[in-house]
DNA sequence: AAGTGCTTCAACCGCCTGCGC
DNA sequence: GGCGCAGGCGGTTGAAGCACT
């Protein structure tokens, strides 16, 4: 049996505050504190239950209030952290000096959500849903499909991470058009420069969704120390666990063998929560001299790189971009 | 000018959690 | 441990304003 509303009773107002009541309010506080809220209406001679005044307060009366249109700033810190914590507003909130956690839900619903949407991304897990792209911002914009595919690089890895700071510039930049014309590729930094030079080609959506990463282990080593700190935070990371070593001394036929088997024998292997996206994406060693590496089971994304060198640089990208820019997670977990 | 549809956001609702008894 | 209360949270609603025809 549920509860009686706090304010289900006769004579207790509902609906919008006048500034007669507004006043009462503010004067009631700024003398008392408010103190308990279930006795301040009566005391503060409000016809209003103690959850309406809270929420008065809290969400428009309270002097520390930030008004007008969100920043920049705001906007990329607030994606940013929706794609750690998603609808905890409050704990978005929290990192928002002046803003509410009610401003901050609304303004995700009506603006980020929208656009979000309309760039192909899915605003709640925060990767590509090539599904709902638009077609005319793609036209429009054909940045996006880098976008999208940076995105991927992501979930390919199989870590649900917040996004690289560079391509959340380059959404809240996409977001602030309005929009209007395409992106101005001359005011952003191209976070997907370094991919330019390699092939990837894209993956048609499936039904099922998981990714990984293979590669050499030293290729773990530039970010060993930030791989470290996101496991201590007990981020999903997982794609270390499953790496799969393949040394320079294995042949391409002996791996190309490898990673079907691996993926069967691992019971354990990682299934993310991403519908209708990738499968699993593996990116695997060429022995130096081979043929152009286009090895994958299937379902994956094909990274083809001719030599040795430019395969470990490839993969090194991928290790950047894999580790975001740290952000102190520790305080909402 | 009037009608219609869309967007925005303040406010409400119901559920959950923590705390005291 | 169970109960009731207060506060807090996230989802949803609906009135007001705006844009378009």
């Amino acid at each position: 049996m549920g509860r009686t509303p706090c304010c289900d009773k006769n004579g207790l107002k509902k609906g919008p505050w006048t500034p007669e009541e507004d006043q009462k309010l503010i004067n009631y506080i700024q003398k008392h504190g408010h103190g308990s809220w279930r006795t301040l209406p009566k005391n503060a001679g409000l016809a209003r239950c103690g959850k309406s005044c809270r929420l008065r307060w809290t969400n428009y009366l309270r002097p520390d209030i930030k008004r007008g249109r969100f920043s920049f700033e705001e906007e990329e810190t607030i994606i940013q952290l929706h794609s750690i914590l998603g609808n905890k507003w409050s704990a978005i909130a929290a990192r928002l000096p002046g803003r509410t956690d009610n401003e901050i839900k609304n303004y995700w619903n009506t603006h980020i959500r929208k656009r979000l949407l309309r760039m192909g991304i899915d605003p709640v897990t925060h990767s590509p849903r090539l599904d709902l792209l638009d077609l005319s911002t793609l036209l429009s914009n054909p940045n996006l499909f880098n976008a999208s595919q940076f995105i991927d690089i992501s979930r390919l890895l199989g870590v649900e991470t917040p996004m690289n700071s560079d391509l959340l510039r380059f959404a809240t930049n996409s977001l602030s058009s309005q929009g209007e014309d395409a992106i101005n590729s001359s005011q952003i930094q191209d976070p997907f420069q370094s991919f330019q030079t390699h092939q990837i080609q894209e993956v048609p959506p499936c039904t099922t969704s998981s990714a990984h990463f293979f590669s050499d282990s030293n290729l773990m080593q530039p970010n060993e120390q930030a791989y470290n700190l996101w496991q201590a935070n007990g981020m999903p990371c997982n794609f270390s666990e499953n790496l799969v070593h393949a040394t320079s001394g294995v042949g391409y036929d002996n791996l190309e063998q490898s990673v079907p088997q691996f993926l069967s024998d691992n019971s354990n292997f990682h299934l993310s929560s991403n519908q209708n996206y990738t499968t699993v994406t593996s990116v695997l060693s060429t022995p130096a001299g081979s043929s152009p590496t286009t090895q994958l089971n299937s379902s994956s994304t094909y990274i083809n790189s001719s030599t040795e060198d430019e395969r470990d640089s490839y993969c090194s990208e991928l290790f950047k971009f894999q580790i975001p820019d740290l952000l102190d997670v520790s305080e909402f977990m």
